[in-house]
Formats: structure tokens, C-alpha cells, sequence
DNA sequence: CTGTTAGCGCATTCAG
DNA sequence: CTGAATGCGCTAACAG
């Protein structure tokens, strides 16, 4: 292990001052090219990492921005994330992520300790029962996501399109008997808007209303597919993938592969298992870029408070 | 937006010195309990944030442990991660986490990065073709998990026993026609070896081995499942839950209902989906808490390469 | 273009 | 027990 190097000592290796190694570090423009060199090759052969923590009092920024999720294991988070990944890293950014469980309590201690590590931005993921009130004094750096807020920038999903597409979709295929199986609508997004534009939808076509609302579990939506379920029926639409697996699960028990099936998420393991369904995809993933996107544009002075919703699309 | 405040402002709020504001920061046992109540008001009614850069930079550590995982959206990964977050959280620290996308050339970038941020540890999710040079080098601030290093601590699953488990289980059941489907032996754990204890099972067992390996997709699974199916086979084994999510697709295709499947992983999908299976749980919550554990009493200075292995478990 | 100088915010001696 | 002084490694004016 040999001993850490700072900045003054490949100076000295290089022949040079510290605050042209500095330079080199950030890329200042006015350094000739061949000290430049030099001095690069210095830093090579010596493996020096320069601290970041240093870096950051000497006034640049961390490059560095927080990401408060849910859960790790959430699949659609997952997705959100790898978007996010991608540009903040291309940016030239670290990610720290952070577990937020659900818990508004959790989630703003995470918020604590990202603003004591002088993050540079935070992208946070809404849930049901969110606190926005702290990570609303930073709004000039931070994201949300699946969340509103007047007052933060937001990515979201549009989850009155997601319903109206599947919807549009199955009606397209010549059914009308179309039920449903969401979420408790006290989850304001997955639960109430969805179910809402799963009414609406029903209203504007003359289709008569179906419909059951549960736990968001395979074992759930698996239970209330009888609720729902009549002899005409011929398509049921699900809030969610997982919603979905569990009515497609029950139908295929109950031999009722004739009614269609419609989930949201994308989840390829759907369509895998069972043929009759298909998949919203609120385009997690773009999300994901775009927010970071969003949040940088804010980091670089543009700051101004931008709502943007995702588009979705169906997934054959 | 307060301007940022510094221990020099609250100290003189408190009307203390500065060093007074650290010592209660850092927990110091020589301060009198009024001054430091008094210093801990302040501090909450001004929103005192402490800079981390700072703090370190005096002295101090990071408390922050950098985690290379190979993909955010593995299930696997996954739940070992949350086993890591909640050690860690409880011990003060924080992560950092990265995609290696198993790639090792992004994973040593990654590795640099956390060691310009000076990074405490570093948690390394290993794979095949995974360099452990550069790790190596870090050995007494690092754990690798799933993968052996003579020089570098690490947990590995027990991926022999996973599939002795599932293998025994099933002949307790009283089958003997027991085929295997895995992945490429190219890939040493999931691969190789797992593949050898079936086939060191056979012998043992007097069983008359027949297996194929693929890619470690449900489509391959699927298409292998033919391959491997004869009039009596009684059960399947595969290396992994997507595999037998594919092969107990392929037989609820073919009516082989009667043919039990075993993966590994503890999906409860799998079971949810297809009755006629199980899986076993290489403990990859488990393995998590115990790679963070394992890492922090190196950084207390108890530093000793140590190899764990993580015991396995079916699930029902 | 490049060397010199002054902090950044905090932990840590070292004297009271 | 507590305040004043020093330095961590680096960036950013400031002069050459």
C-alpha cells in the first residue's frame, strides 16, 4: 500500500506547480500541451486518485447525486434506476443510493445525510404518504418521481393513459365485457387515478363497470378474479404486472383461458407464462432518463420548475 | 434557502468555541452535559447540517462503503443488497453503489472511483471473467461475495449443497428419475459446479444422470426441457428459478404436471405459479448481512482474510 | 501559460 | 472541561 499522494507530491514528480496539476484535474483549458502531457503521464504511472472530499471543499461540487427509492426490489424501480444510472454516470455523476422503505421518517433522514454529504442533486421516488415538505427546500436540485408537487420538478407516469391504452387496446379487439383489479384507491396513483380511468374509460364507451380493489400481491388480485369474474367476461385489465399474474394464474385454474388478460409494468415473465395477456409499459426506463436528464439541467443553472409526465406504450 | 452554516456559526450561537460544537459532532466523552445540551439545541433549532467532505478531510472517515454489483435489476443481487444496506445503516455508514454490468473493465473504473471518494470498503458481487487484481490490492477494506480470492475476504453460496439439497429432497420424495438443466460450465458457480454436484450426486446415488445446459434465460429452459424429458423422468432440477420457471412452463405445455421442478433462488412466484415446485434459498439476504458485517470488523482493524460460505435452505 | 497564496469546514493537538 | 491554533488535499483568484 504505498502511502497517499496528494497533489503537490506528482508536482514535485512532474516538475511543476501544484496548481498546474490542479488544472490538469479539471481540465482547465490553459495549460500547454505538453506539460499537460507530462504531467498526465506523472498521474498514470504514479496511480494517483485525487480526493474528492478535498475536491469538494476546494469549492467544485461533489458530483454526486442521492436517490431516495422504496425498494431495491422493486422491479419497476429497478428499471427507473438503471435510466437514471445511465446518464448520471455519462454526466459524469456517482449515485448514492438510499433504501427510503416506504417510511416518510426514513426517507427524510436520508435526506439528511445526503445534504450533509453535499449532494449535488437528489431524485426521489414518491409513495403514498410522502413527505414532500422536506425535499421541497431543495427543490432546485431535486427530482421527483411518480409524485406531484407544485413546488419540485416531477417525471410521472401517466397512469390515466396507461388504463385508457389497455383499454383502447382490448376494445380494439372487438370486446366488451372488460373488468378490473386495482389497488386500494388510498394509494393515490396506482390505486385511485387508475381505477378512475378505468371508469371513465367504461363511461365514455357505454361499457358497464367491473371491478374489485385489493392488496397490490399475486395472491390478492388471484382472490378477487371470482369477484369479478362472470360468464361473459371477456377481458380482465389489472393496475399491475403483478396484479395480473395473479388473475391470469387464477383464469388458468378456473379454465378461462378465453378471457384477456392486461397488466402494467412490461414484465416479459407475463407474456412468457401466460399467452392471453399482455403489458402496459409506463416506460420506466425513459422515465429514469429523463428525470436525471431534468435534474442535471437543473444543476447547470436552468432551474425552473418542470412537470413532465412519461408516455407509455403497450408491450407485445 | 439559509446559507450553508458552519460549527463556527453555532459556536457562536451556543456561545462556545468551535471545537466544542466537533467534540459534541463526534460524540467526545470530555464535554460537560449542559454545554452540550445547549450545543445540541442549537444545532437542531438551526438545521445544522454537518459537511461530510469536511469532516473528512479533518481527519475523519468517509462512512460510506462502495458496493459493484453486477446488475441493479437482479432478484438475487437484490436481496443480498438489502442484507448489506441494513448492517451498514445500522453501523453508520452509507453506500455507494454501482452497475458493473459485468464488465470488468467498468468494474475497475468503478473501483477508482470509489477510491477517489475515498470510500471506506468496498463490497464486490463477483462474476465470471470478474479481475480481482485491482481488488486485491484493496483486500483489507474489501469483501467479495460469490466468487474466490485467496486474498480477499469473501462469502460464496454453498452451490454445491444447494443442489444436493434439492437432489436429496427429491429422492426422499421417492423419485430416482432425476434430470438437471443449468447454464453454461463456462460460468464457474452457477455453472460448473453446480452442474458437477448433480452429477456427483448420481453417482453417489446411483442415479442415471441426464442434463443439459444453456443460457440462463426462461426460453432456454423452456427449449432445453424436451431434451431432457423422457416417459419416466420424475422431477427436474435446474440451477436457477428462471430456469424452472421455463421448464414447469414447458410441462404444464406438455401435461407433465406429475414432473416435479426444483430452482433455486426462493422466488415466490415460482411456487405461486406452478405447484409442483420449489426452490432452494442460497441465503442471499443472509449472505448480505454477513459480507457487510465481515467487512466492517476489517475496518475496525480486526483484519484477517476470511472465506464464508452461506448456507442454504429449501423453501416450501 | 504557470507558480504563489489563501481559504473551504472540520477534527485535533495543545495550552489553559 | 474548553478555547485557540494547525493542517487535511484541493480549487480559485492573484500575480508574475
Amino acid at each position: 500500500m504505498t502511502k497517499k499522494l496528494t497533489i503537490l507530491d506528482i508536482a514535485k514528480l512532474a516538475g511543476v506547480g501544484k496548481s498546474t496539476v490542479s488544472r490538469v484535474l479539471t481540465h482547465h483549458p490553459k495549460v500547454k500541451a505538453s506539460t499537460r502531457e507530462k504531467v498526465k503521464r506523472v498521474i498514470q504511472e504514479s496511480g494517483f486518485v485525487p480526493s474528492k472530499s478535498a475536491q469538494v471543499m476546494g469549492g467544485g461540487s461533489a458530483k454526486v447525486v442521492g436517490i431516495i427509492l422504496s425498494r431495491l426490489d422493486s422491479a419497476s424501480e429497478n428499471k427507473v434506476i438503471s435510466g437514471i444510472l445511465e446518464v448520471i454516470y455519462a454526466a459524469g455523476y456517482d449515485a448514492l443510493i438510499m433504501e427510503g422503505q416506504f417510511s416518510a421518517a426514513k426517507t427524510n433522514e436520508h435526506l439528511a445525510v445526503l445534504q450533509k454529504r453535499n449532494v449535488d442533486g437528489v431524485i426521489l421516488f414518491g409513495f403514498t404518504g410522502c413527505d414532500l415538505s422536506a425535499i421541497e427546500k431543495l427543490a432546485h436540485k431535486a427530482v421527483v418521481i411518480a409524485v406531484d408537487s407544485e413546488n419540485v420538478s416531477s417525471v410521472g407516469y401517466d397512469n390515466y393513459g396507461i388504463i385508457e391504452q389497455a383499454m383502447a387496446h382490448i376494445q380494439e379487439l372487438g370486446k366488451q365485457h372488460i373488468s378490473y383489479i386495482g389497488v386500494d384507491p388510498k394509494d393515490k396513483t396506482t390505486g385511485l387515478i387508475r381505477l378512475n380511468a378505468y371508469l371513465e374509460y367504461c363511461k365514455c364507451a357505454n361499457l358497464k363497470p367491473n371491478f374489485q380493489t385489493g392488496e397490490l400481491s399475486h395472491k390478492s388480485a388471484y382472490e378477487l378474479t371470482d369477484l369479478v369474474l362472470t360468464a361473459e367476461t371477456q377481458a380482465i385489465v389489472c393496475a399491475s404486472d403483478t396484479l395480473a399474474m395473479g388473475v391470469a394464474k387464477r383464469l388458468q385454474v378456473l379454465n378461462r383461458s378465453d378471457v384477456l388478460v392486461s397488466g402494467v409494468g412490461a414484465t416479459d415473465l407475463l407474456a412468457f407464462i401466460f399467452p392471453n395477456t399482455f403489458s402496459i409499459d409506463p416506460g420506466y426506463y425513459s422515465a429514469g432518463k429523463t428525470s436525471a436528464h431534468l435534474l442535471i439541467q437543473q444543476l447547470q443553472g436552468k432551474y425552473e420548475v418542470t412537470h413532465l409526465t412519461q408516455k407509455a406504450s403497450i408491450t407485445r
